[in-house]
DNA sequence: CATGAATGAGATTTCATTCAT
DNA sequence: AATGAATGAAATCTCATTCAT
């Protein structure tokens, strides 16, 4: 596995089509990455399924790794994103929670690759994988905090909440939505969420359960 | 001359001497494959940390894959029975989670490799992947339905409880064990158990709480 | 990073430099495979022959045992073109079987390597073992029933005198070509041509001897 | 596949036991290479099939190679003497020719792994191979030679009929007993002979045909 | 006589990457 | 911008053979 050497770092293209050609291939490679894993993907599957010859590929892409971590930067902003517009202008912390959880599962419903393409980056760029999960938990900091502080949560560690709270999102989407293929049903997601809520809200907050 | 007939399937080793050689191996696959991943760890180097012939890896396991399964699987079993036996005569369910918390931590802390490894299954053999985490939530949906019966517990479904708890040891255990390399500090562990426990015991257990 | 989904089946080359290098490689298998044999024939000797790297090798063919099937089949084609060839136009059969021994004794004599190659095909490939000879026979089939019709040759089983006259050839061919390295002398061509005609033709037929 | 070069040539056997071990091995060796041709043959297969364990194979052979052609000069000695048997005491040469040809297919019929092996061992020892069809020949030439003086078979070249003759045997055993499984049927082989006997036998030989 | 552990050379195959066109 | 031929390093796995017991 040669590490490139000479050869300059592809430009951003400058043609529409030369845009398409890209896009053709990072939509490509998530389908791959997704199936086979980082290592077991091959440029020439990637090639292939975007339908262009192997040379564009280092057109476009410095390396295979290059392409890898692009895309799991674009997921994890993308989630991230589509997380803050879900939960825009909702007023209660425990409903952004419950109406975070949803669209978190509907996000990765949707994005059937995703978890795999995430968990690999754990051999791939250690630093990108922990970036994706640390600014996940800023978001998270941020809101608890902010509740805490109203009194709408227990004072608890906002950190560890936060780690808690995505490894409870991340295990149930793994079990309900990798494993079985579809979202979880209702019975399940309610009692997901009442464990979170009863565990995050004080005992003699009046809004607490549903 | 390859394109055999696969061979020989390895039998077990009938001296103490070829025990010993197994179980070196074992181990350096351990080191290894956590080091590396699956797909970058290669037999040379394992067998090299091992100090024996490249050759002598074939007479004791049948494939890359075969060694890894075996780790897989061993090291869950151990994980099982270490939980088990921490959590032997303990008599409330909740100082049971608290407990298993406690000693699945320490289990990591001292199988530093453990995480990297189960997590590189999922892409190997999706199976044995699954019935690792399938087993473990056997074993916690069994305590937990237990618990809820007598009344120790809110009546959640079991099998989302247990994901849930998983999902956190998980991702706590992640964030400083692996990330931090050392057992998370007592603040953190309790804050965690908190929210555990309020999420579990119904509001007027009157042992809830620490 | 072996254990892979097959890949792709190489194409057929695209351009002009692709078709030379592919030949170079058929030409090169043809002398290892027939000096060596299939299994002690290695692809590192074939590229190294051909002059291009080892990798180029899978560039054009799937795996060492389909470009020996390949060569197995172009072979028995070109050497049945041949023979066709060499008798068309010839009317009495007895003229077309001397005509047709004296070409096939040709032309293994410039195919030095092709008699090795069909015999290893045996343990390669059973069914394109099989193949080489039942299409060989069937051409003979044909035409032996048309002279036994016309009463020129005995009634006999055909595909058994199909047989009989391809085990004659191959075993002079073998002894004469390949262990002597030339064409037998005349003398033994007119008697093995001989036994073959007085064994073919009704004693009555005038025609018949030389 | 290094080449042996100390160890001591292994005596023949001084036990019954050691007899009853060495036979357990050239059994086993005829079956593997039978089936699995000699390069694809293992040692370690043939030792379990002897039920032996693997070094044990080297107390009585000294190399792959060497119990192989010890095989095929076994089998060539002994079909030699079965036919030699077979015609002992027929006093027309067309006669034993026929015996001979009833023998020669009796016999493989009874070693099936005999053919491939025998067709193995030109690429494995070039001379062993020659010998085999050497001294068959010979024994062929020497009966020819004097059918033939004696004015029972026409006066053609001995050796190119020994050959002819040989490869009349061997691609009818190929074609029905290899391929079919069984012995040819009666119809098949008395045109296969009635084609050998017209082609010996003067025309004005009254005793011709059957 | 017999065993089974150990070796290490060698074989096929894969694939990221480069480059001339 | 795009192509496809070419590369060569590296990986997994096989197996004849040796040796200590």
């Amino acid at each position: 596995m040669p590490e490139s050497n000479s050869s300059v770092a592809p430009a951003k293209p400058a043609t529409a089509r030369g845009q398409r050609t890209r896009n053709k291939l990072l939509d490509a490679a998530e389908q791959v990455f997704g199936i086979q894993g980082y290592d077991r993907a091959s440029i020439v599957e990637i090639t292939q399924l975007a339908g262009v010859a192997q040379g564009t590929f280092y057109v476009y892409f410095e390396s295979k790794k290059s392409i890898f971590i692009e895309l799991v930067e674009t997921l994890g902003t993308n989630l991230r994103a589509t997380l803050r517009e879900a939960v825009a202008g909702i007023d209660t912390r425990l409903e952004v929670e419950r109406v975070g959880l949803e669209a978190f599962l509907q996000f990765i419903s949707s994005h059937e690759h995703m978890y795999k393409i995430v968990r690999q980056c754990e051999f791939v760029d250690e630093e990108v994988y922990r970036a994706y999960y640390t600014r996940m938990a800023a978001g998270y900091v941020a809101g608890l905090k902010g509740a805490m502080k109203r009194g709408e949560f227990r004072k608890l560690n906002p950190e560890a909440v936060a780690y808690a709270l995505m490894g409870i999102f991340d295990f149930v989407g793994m079990r309900w939505i990798l494993w079985e293929g579809k979202k979880p049903p209702k019975r399940i997601f309610d009692d997901v969420f009442a464990l979170v809520a009863y565990g995050l809200t004080p005992d003699e907050d009046p809004r607490r359960g549903k």
